[in-house]
DNA sequence: CTTTTCTTGACTAAAATAATAAAGATACTC
DNA sequence: GAGTATCTTTATTATTTTAGTCAAGAAAAG
């Protein structure tokens, strides 16, 4: 469950998308520099997410990507497994049968539970709330001024 | 939230402590050859747990580990974060103030939430409570037989 | 047909992970 | 007190993962 960049730097740009994309393409270059992420890179990551069906891409002059899906049908958990694979299933050796060793049996069971809570959550949140939360922080400071 | 071998190698090996360091030490060599884990090792990570307090260390031909505390008392989160350190507060760059970057804003309050989720079943889970589950399943097992 | 964009695949540098090895210190036993 | 079993410390190494970079190719638009 540890987030490397991958993963969040598909997020950002995905998020990105989903903000940016509605009219036109969005090319690679503008996230790159409204994220901050190394160009290149960015490019592997969206190449990525286009491969899993979550965004499309077109080439040429008015060329860029855009999202595939509704924001409200793509959650946080579609996009994360896409840039870093099925949630870690635990290192444990044993993942055998449960007879081998009883404490891994325990530990397994715990472990499990944890991630099955977090993928939940990320389920459960998709683009879209993810967007209206940010409206919501933009609101909060605009009080402030 | 990922557990790498060090900190599963280190949950086992105190578990094992828990179970059977009531009456005598245990000795690396046994709990090596018990949970499987090398035994040079698991040497280095049982001294990271004597240097958190956890268990103590005697030298000599009655030398071994045994818990520094009662089973009760110590949770997987004091094992976990002795071994690999605190909780990881995610990579996320903008790690400066909130408004540098709205959607690492929202992303970022997000994983505070599963990590925290994450920290408080670890921290509820003592290793007596393990090894109570443990119990349980060798229970179960009988009971097939 | 030329430019802009995506696309593909190969390559690399740095860090983390998972050990292994060897020499030192302490305590028990004979 | 000599010897051995154990913990202790430090250094070294191999493998894997992460985080990129680079360069050449393919399609769409003007």
């Amino acid at each position: 469950m540890r987030l490397s960049t991958k993963g969040e730097y598909g997020l950002l740009a995905i998020i990105d998308l989903a903000l940016n994309s509605n009219n036109s393409p969005v090319k690679t270059i503008q996230i790159s520099e409204r994220q901050g992420i190394p160009k290149q890179y960015l490019n592997q990551l969206l190449l990525i997410l286009k491969r899993a069906g979550l965004i499309t891409s077109s080439r040429g002059r008015q060329g860029g990507y855009r999202l595939n899906q509704n924001a409200r049908s793509i959650s946080l958990l579609d996009v994360v497994i896409a840039l870093e694979g099925p949630i870690e299933n635990i290192n444990f050796l044993g993942q055998n049968d449960s007879t081998s060793n009883p404490s891994e049996h325990v530990l397994r069971d715990l472990w499990c539970q944890i991630l099955s809570d977090a993928e939940n959550l990320l389920k459960t949140t998709t683009l879209e709330e993810v967007c209206e939360r940010m409206k919501e922080l933009d609101k909060e400071i605009m009080y402030y001024i």
